[in-house]
RNA sequence: GGGCGGUUAGCUCAGUGGUUAGAGCGCUUGCUUCACACGCAAGAAGUCAGAGGUUCAAAUCCUCUACCGCCCACCA
C-alpha cells in the first residue's frame, strides 16, 4: 500500500486527471441513452447556446446543475438522457458576423445574401466546435450521438411544418401591423426583443390651427417630427373641453395636409392636453385609433429611418434631426406653445441598443391566443410546475395578456419562412420547396425573402430534437421530457413558447417541471457583459482552480431563482475542498486490510462506528430530499460539512490510534465505506475528483463497485440507518474533547504538557469509559472518567459543566503553579506600570486638552484593556493560589 | 402604472414557525500533531432593515414603512 501513497501526489491536481476521465466516460459510451421500455426515462434537453462565442459564467451554471440531476437520475438507475445542441441564434449571431464584416470594412450588403450566409457558416463550424468542447471541459455527460443545431436539416424541417401548420389552422397570417423596427439591424423585431429604458426627454406642445382659421387645438407629443404622418386629431368625445370640436378640420403645419378631429374612448382626458395626434403609421395606439375612424397610413420614415418622400422639405433627414428641424420650424412660425421636460420609455434594441422605431410594416404574425390558451392550463391544472414557485404568477401574468407575435424577420440568418409566391398572384405556403404554382403552372416562384424569428425553431425544441414530425422510437420513449432547467430571464422568450408549441404539436406539455436558476454576476453585484470587462471566463477558472472546484463555486450557497455572485474565494473553497477529499483518501489508502460492508455486524462496532454510520444515514436522508426539491446548493453544503466537519475533523481523528493499536475491531471497513458511500454521493457536484478518488478505492480495497463511479449505485436512505445512542455519545465525547482544547487554549497550556481531567458522568453513561482513550491523544488529557459525582471536588480544580457531564482539570496538571504564580506577578506588575503611565497622561491637562481627540480616545482604549487584563490576571492568581 | 425579489457576522450568502441563528472568506491566538498550511485547534464578531400584529413560541406568518435591485407595461 505504501506504493500507492507514492503514485498520488499532495495536493490534488485537477489538470492530470479531468482529461483522462471524460475521454474514459466517452470511450466506455456512458452518455448515452439507451431506450429500456419498462423503465421511465429522465429527460433533459438542454437550453442551447447561441453560437455567437464562448460560453460563459451562466452556460456553466446551467450546465452544473443539468448535469447534478442528470449524474444522479443514471446513478440510480433510470434511463437517463440529456441531450445537447447549439442555437443559430437568429440576429444575435447575425450582429456578431457582421461586426467582424466590419472590421474588413465590408457589409452584409456589400457581399451579398449567398456570400454572407457561407461566412455564417463559416462562423457557426468554429463556433459550435468551441462550445461543445468547452462543455466538455465543465464535464457534462450529455448524449453527443444525439447532438443537434436548429438549422440542421431534422430541426428545419420541424420548424417548416409547424408553420404550415399553424398557417393552415389560421393561427399564422400576414398583415400589416405596427412592428418594433431596428434601423441598424434593418429588421423587425418582436415586443420581447425590445428593452425600455426610461430617458428624459421633452414634451411638446404643438398649436394644431383649425382649417377655418378659428383659433387652433394643442396636442402633445414626445416625437414631434411624427406630425408629418399625422392623419387625425382625437380626443375623447365625453371631454367638454373639445366635445364640440369634433368632426372640425385641421390645417397640419409643415405640411399641405387637411386631417379632422375624431373622438375616441382610447383619449386621456388627464394628459397633456387631452387631444392627440393620431399618427397611425408610428404608433400601436394610434394605428389602432386609424383603424377604428378609417384614418391613412401615412409612413413617413424609410428602413434606414431617414424621412422619406411623406415629409416634404424633411425628406432625407436622419429622425432626430428631422425631430429638431420640425421643432424649430414650429417655432418659427409660432405653433410650438411650450416644451416641458418629460421622462419615459424608450425601446432599444436588445441585440444592438439602437433605438427602436414603431413603424407600420407588412409581416407574418402567429396570433397566439389560442396557443397561450391549453399552456395556461397546463400550469394552472398543475401538470408542469415551475419552479421557485414566485415565476408562475409571473409566468401567468404575462399568457394571461399575450399579443401577436411578430415572427418574420428581414435577417438573412435563419429559418426562411416556407412562403413561396407566383406572378399570376398565387400564395403557396408549404414544408417542402414547390416545383411549380399550382395556380399556373409557372415554376418562376419566389420565396419570401425573409427568415423567421430564432425562438420560433427554439420552442420546438424538446420535440424536433426528437424527431417531430416523425413518430420517432425517440420521441416517442423520451418526450414528454423530465426538467426544463435554465435561467429566469428566458421564462416568456423560450420557455412559454415551448409550452405553447409543445401542446399544440403532441396535445402533452413538453415537461413536468420548469426549474429557473438565477444569474451569476460580478463580485460587485454588476450583470457580466463583454462591454463592461467583467467577464469571468468559465474556461480561465477551470485552468487555475479545477472544473470541480468551478462547479462547486457556482453551485455552493445558491438557491433557486436567486442571482448569485461569483469571487475567488468562493474558487479557492471548491478548490480546497477538492484537495480535503484528495488527502482523507490518501489516509485511508495508506492502510490495508479486507473491506466489510459498513451495514455488517454494525451493532458489534465501537460507537464512534456506529455513529458516523449513523450521521451518514442522516445526510443521505438530507441529501436526498433536498435534491428532491431541486436544491442543489443546500445538497452540497451537506455533503460539505458531513465530509469536512465529521468525517474528517472527527472520526479519522477518532480512528487514528485504533488504527496504530491493531485492535480486535478494524474501523477500516467504516472508514473506507463511509468514505465510498460519500463519494458517490458527491459525484454528480465534482465528477472528476470523486471519479478518481472512487478508482483508487475500489481497486485497493477491492470492493468490486464496477467500472466507474458514474455508474455505480446513487446513495439512497435507509430508514434502519439512525443510531440515537452513537450520536449522543458521540455528541457529548466531541463536547468532553471542545472543552478540554478550549481550557488549555485560553489557560495557554503548553501543546505537548498532559492534563488530568476527570470526568463525572450520570450512571447511564458510565459507557463512555472504553472510548475516553481514544481521545486522550487529541485532548492531550489523563482523563479518569467517574459514573458518580464526587462528593468533594480537589480545591484548585477548575469545573466545567457540560449538558449531561461536568470535566475537573487540575491546576496543578495545567502548569507548574510556582512558576506560573511568578509569571502572573510578573506580568502584573508590567501592567500596573502601565495603567499607571496612561492614568497620568489622561490626568494631565495638557496632554487631553491639546492632542488630537483621536489620539487621547486611543490611550482610554489603551487603558480599558489593560484594567481588564489586570482583573484576568489577579482571578487567575487568586484561582490557583 | 402593475408585479416580483432582496435587506441576516467585516465581506459573499444559506437558513422561512421551535432550544443558544449557520457556512465560506476575513480577523485574533496557538500549532512544521506521522492525510492535508489548499491544513489543524481555539476564539472574537449578529437589536436577522424599521414599526406594529398573530402565536405558548417569529429571522421565519400577516400589515405598514424605508432603502436597493429586477421584470412587465402602446398614456401621446
Amino acid at each position: 500500500m505504501q506504493d500507492q501513497e507514492n503514485e498520488l501526489p499532495k495536493a490534488y491536481e485537477p489538470r492530470s486527471v479531468e482529461q483522462k476521465w471524460y475521454e474514459y466516460w466517452m470511450q466506455q459510451g456512458y452518455f448515452t441513452a439507451k431506450i429500456i421500455p419498462d423503465k421511465k426515462p429522465f429527460v433533459i434537453i438542454q437550453p442551447p447556446p447561441n453560437i455567437t462565442g464562448d460560453l460563459h459564467l451562466g452556460h456553466a451554471l446551467t450546465a452544473t446543475i443539468e448535469d447534478i440531476m442528470v449524474r444522479r437520475h443514471r446513478m440510480l438507475g433510470e434511463p437517463t438522457l440529456w441531450l445537447p445542441g447549439e442555437d443559430h441564434a437568429g440576429i444575435a449571431a447575425q450582429v456578431v458576423v457582421e461586426r467582424a464584416l466590419a472590421k474588413e470594412h465590408l457589409t452584409r450588403q456589400q457581399i451579398g445574401r449567398e456570400k454572407f450566409t457561407e461566412r455564417m457558416w463559416q462562423w457557426v463550424n468554429g463556433c459550435r466546435a468551441n462550445i461543445s468542447n468547452q462543455h466538455k471541459r465543465l464535464g457534462v455527460s450529455c448524449d453527443w450521438t444525439r447532438e443537434c443545431f436548429t438549422l440542421d436539416p431534422g430541426p428545419s424541417r420541424a420548424v417548416r411544418t409547424f408553420f404550415v401548420k399553424l398557417y393552415e389552422k389560421g393561427l399564422i397570417y400576414r398583415g400589416e401591423r405596427i412592428i418594433n423596427w431596428c434601423a441598424r439591424c434593418s429588421t423587425a423585431l418582436s415586443d420581447l426583443e425590445v428593452e425600455h429604458e426610461e430617458v428624459g426627454s421633452c414634451l411638446w406642445y404643438i398649436k394644431y390651427p383649425l382649417e377655418d382659421g378659428d383659433g387652433y387645438i394643442v396636442v402633445a407629443t414626445t416625437r414631434p417630427e411624427t406630425m408629418l404622418g399625422d392623419s387625425a386629431v382625437a380626443v375623447n368625445p365625453v371631454d367638454e373641453r373639445y366635445k364640440s370640436l369634433i368632426g372640425r378640420r385641421i390645417k397640419l403645419p409643415l405640411t399641405e395636409r387637411v386631417i379632422h378631429i375624431v373622438g375616441d374612448d382610447s383619449v386621456s382626458t388627464e394628459f397633456g392636453t387631452g387631444a392627440v395626434k393620431v399618427t397611425p403609421a408610428h404608433d400601436p395606439n394610434d394605428f389602432e385609433i386609424g383603424l377604428r375612424h378609417n384614418l391613412a397610413i401615412i409612413n413617413i420614415l424609410n428602413n434606414d429611418v431617414t424621412i422619406n418622400e411623406n415629409g416634404g422639405k424633411f425628406a432625407g433627414l436622419e429622425r432626430f434631426t428631422a425631430r429638431e428641424a420640425v421643432v424649430d420650424e414650429l417655432n418659427s412660425y409660432g405653433l410650438l406653445e411650450k416644451t416641458e421636460p418629460h421622462t419615459h420609455a424608450v425601446g432599444h434594441c436588445q441585440r444592438c441598443r439602437t433605438i427602436i422605431e414603431p413603424i407600420a410594416s407588412q409581416q407574418w404574425f402567429v396570433k397566439i391566443a389560442p396557443l397561450a390558451e391549453p399552456a395556461i392550463k397546463s400550469v394552472k391544472d398543475g401538470a408542469i410546475t415551475i419552479l421557485p414557485e414566485r415565476f408562475t404568477k409571473v409566468y401567468l401574468n404575462w399568457m394571461e395578456n399575450i399579443r401577436d407575435w411578430c415572427i418574420s424577420r428581414q435577417l438573412w440568418w435563419g429559418h426562411r419562412i416556407p412562403v413561396w409566391y407566383c406572378d399570376c398572384g398565387q400564395t403557396i405556403v408549404t414544408a417542402d420547396e414547390p416545383d411549380s404554382c399550382p395556380q399556373c403552372g409557372s415554376t418562376q416562384l419566389r420565396q419570401d425573402p425573409d427568415v423567421l424569428d430564432t425562438w420560433f425553431s427554439s420552442g420546438l425544441w424538446t420535440h424536433s430534437t426528437l424527431g417531430w414530425p416523425d413518430d420517432t422510437p425517440d420521441l416517442r420513449y423520451f418526450y414528454p421530457t423530465t426538467v426544463m432547467e435554465t435561467a429566469y430571464d428566458i421564462l416568456f422568450f423560450w420557455v412559454a413558447r415551448m409550452i405553447m408549441m409543445g401542446i399544440e404539436n403532441t396535445q402533452q406539455p413538453p415537461f413536468r417541471y420548469v426549474y429557473l436558476h438565477g444569474l451569476i454576476r460580478d463580485e460587485k453585484g454588476d450583470k457580466m457583459s463583454k462591454t463592461k470587462g467583467n467577464v469571468v471566463d468559465p474556461l480561465e477558472m477551470m485552468d487555475k482552480y479545477g472544473t470541480d472546484a468551478l462547479r462547486f463555486a457556482i453551485i455552493n450557497g445558491i438557491a433557486p431563482g436567486n442571482d448569485s455572485k461569483l469571487s475567488a474565494t468562493k474558487l479557492e473553497a471548491g478548490r480546497n475542498f477538492a484537495n480535503k477529499l484528495w488527502n482523507a483518501t490518501r489516509f485511508v489508502l495508506r492502510h490495508d486490510g479486507a473491506i466489510v460492508a459498513i451495514s455488517e455486524d454494525l451493532s458489534l462496532r465501537p460507537l464512534e462506528d456506529r455513529w458516523i454510520v449513523s450521521r451518514l444515514g442522516t445526510v443521505t436522508q438530507e441529501v436526498d430530499s433536498l435534491l428532491k426539491k431541486f436544491e442543489f446548493g443546500e445538497a452540497l453544503r451537506s455533503i460539505h460539512d458531513f465530509l469536512w466537519g465529521e468525517y474528517c475533523d472527527w472520526y479519522i481523528e477518532l480512528c487514528k490510534p485504533r488504527l496504530l493499536d491493531n485492535p480486535a475491531v478494524s474501523p477500516l471497513s467504516v472508514l473506507v465505506g463511509v468514505l465510498e458511500t460519500s463519494l458517490r454521493m458527491l459525484h454528480p457536484f465534482m465528477p472528476f475528483v470523486t471519479e478518481e478518488l472512487w478508482q483508487h478505492i475500489n481497486q485497493a480495497f477491492n470492493i468490486g463497485g464496477g467500472d466507474s463511479i458514474m455508474i455505480a449505485a446513487y446513495p439512497l436512505p435507509v430508514e434502519t440507518a439512525l443510531d440515537m445512542e452513537a450520536e449522543s455519545t458521540i455528541g457529548l465525547l466531541i463536547g468532553i474533547v471542545r472543552a478540554i482544547r478550549n481550557i488549555r487554549a485560553e489557560y495557554e497550556v503548553e501543546p505537548n504538557r498532559l492534563i488530568e481531567a476527570a470526568i463525572y458522568v450520570g450512571g447511564k453513561q458510565a459507557f463512555l469509559l472504553p472510548y475516553i482513550n481514544a481521545m486522550e491523544v487529541l485532548a492531550k488529557a489523563k482523563v479518569s472518567v467517574h459514573a458518580e459525582k464526587q462528593a468533594e471536588i480537589p480545591i484548585q480544580a477548575l469545573c466545567i459543566a457540560l449538558e449531561n457531564c461536568e470535566i475537573v482539570i487540575q491546576m496543578s496538571s495545567m502548569f507548574d503553579i510556582r512558576l506560573e504564580t511568578e509569571r502572573i506577578e510578573k506580568e502584573l506588575t508590567a501592567v500596573l506600570a502601565e495603567i499607571r503611565r496612561l492614568e497620568l497622561l489622561l490626568a494631565d491637562k495638557a496632554f487631553s486638552d491639546k492632542a488630537p481627540v483621536t489620539v487621547v480616545e486611543k490611550q482610554k482604549e489603551k487603558l480599558d484593556a489593560l484594567l481588564g487584563k489586570m482583573a484576568r490576571l489577579v482571578e487567575h492568581k487568586e484561582r490557583i493560589k
